[in-house]
DNA sequence: CGGGGGCTTGAGGCCACTCAACGATAGTGG
DNA sequence: CCACTATCGTTGAGTGGCCTCAAGCCCCCG
């Protein structure tokens, strides 16, 4: 619940093709950015949907809370990732930054404008949409059906394939993050986590928890046993 | 992995608009029907996406499984849902008929030309697919967090909702379905059924277990925490 | 150097799972 | 139409995987 009074102060013309849209009318529409600070809420549940959202460096966790606060992630929106895009009005999900996070943004009803006459667009939406809905319905599978190390073993693979350089990975949620990404707690997380070190599958750089080296990413995908 | 040779052996030409989608160009787009028997594969996982489905008469469950044969139903749907609308080639679940059902369906390439030109159409595949987004996102927290009771009461709730008549409503899907929906065992929901039965919730009529009437939707709705 | 948050590890408990038995029901073939 | 069988659903007893609670370490950061 949080206002934002002064937006963009960076801002520059940038196009729909920056957000990975193609347009067929290329209709000059102009991007703004701005910049979250580690902890910050970006939008949330139930607020009216401003903007959509991409990112441009840092990470974002979007979750639903149960009110008592138990709380579930469901998705974490690393660089590139678009966020936020919803059909409806409002927010479905809070969004908060991970760590200093900037995004690139675009007024949500200007987009719908554009999607509404111009089917290129309304198909890249379509599409990123159908890219959530998969992502969901794998996570779906994972939530109901796995084990506990086959779901940190899943995230370990997830975060592995989405990261650029091979190999070694840092990774920007806690985790409490990934606890609640994976409908566990953060100690059973830990546990899961010290088994893979144990069995060779993974090591640590220095002495940092979320520096993870991947050693053995065979063995990490086969406990996806899907 | 069925094969079809003799489709809609009762086809009648239908419009876009009897599967909720209106279009600009009103392009007369025939409809087929087809019929399948209880317990029946209508697609599965990985399989070409041939067709996009609506649900005429029936029941139909949308299921991902593992090689050990753990099942997660990702979705039920009911009397003119659609399902099997995929952005990609495949499918990504597997479809099958829970009772004897009905189904309205439209080849997929078909309805992707038109949307390629039509923004109307787009926009309206674009706000289905959100629905099941949506309906995806609420069911991660569902699976993540909830305990078994309120998963049970979450799912009951679910069902009343989407029936029309008020009160008593008659469930398609067995017990074991209804566990492979919730990420629970058959035991643990039946536990939990009797549970909401004793304490006055909901009751049977005879002595059909699936035949089940809401006596306190409040209370029911309340264990929803959200 | 002290405080605090993040992470790990251990001990014990509990909720959901497993295994098992049984009644009720639906489907099948004579 | 009825026996027969398989399937479905419930219930109980016991187990186990993950959670809870607690302690302690490490690192970051003032």
């Amino acid at each position: 619940m949080l206002i934002r009074t002064t937006i963009a102060p960076a801002s520059r013309p940038n196009s729909l093709r920056d957000l990975g849209i193609t347009s067929a009318s290329d209709i000059g529409i102009t991007l703004s950015e701005f910049s979250y600070k580690k902890g910050m809420e970006i939008f949330g549940e139930r607020e009216p949907a401003e903007y959509v959202y991409q990112v441009k460096s840092g990470a974002v966790r979007s979750y639903k809370l149960l009110s008592d606060g138990r709380r579930q992630i469901g998705a974490f929106h690393l660089s590139g990732d678009i966020f936020g895009l919803e059909n409806g009005t409002h927010h479905r999900f809070t969004a908060e930054a991970i760590v200093k996070t900037s995004v690139r943004l675009i007024k949500r009803q200007r987009l719908q404008l554009v999607a509404d006459n111009d089917a290129k667009v309304a198909n890249n939406l379509l599409s990123m949409t159908t890219s959530n809905l998969e992502h969901a319905e794998n996570h779906m599978l994972l939530l109901g059906r796995k084990t506990a190390l086959e779901r940190v073993a899943a995230f370990l693979d997830e975060m592995n394939s989405r990261h650029n350089a091979a190999g070694v990975m840092s990774l920007p949620m806690s985790r409490r993050d990934i606890a609640d990404y994976l409908g566990l707690t953060i100690e059973t997380v830990s546990r899961a986590v010290t088994r893979l070190h144990r069995a060779r599958v993974l090591t640590f750089t220095s002495n940092n928890q979320r520096e993870i080296v991947i050693l053995d990413p065979r063995r990490l995908a086969s406990l996806d046993l899907s």
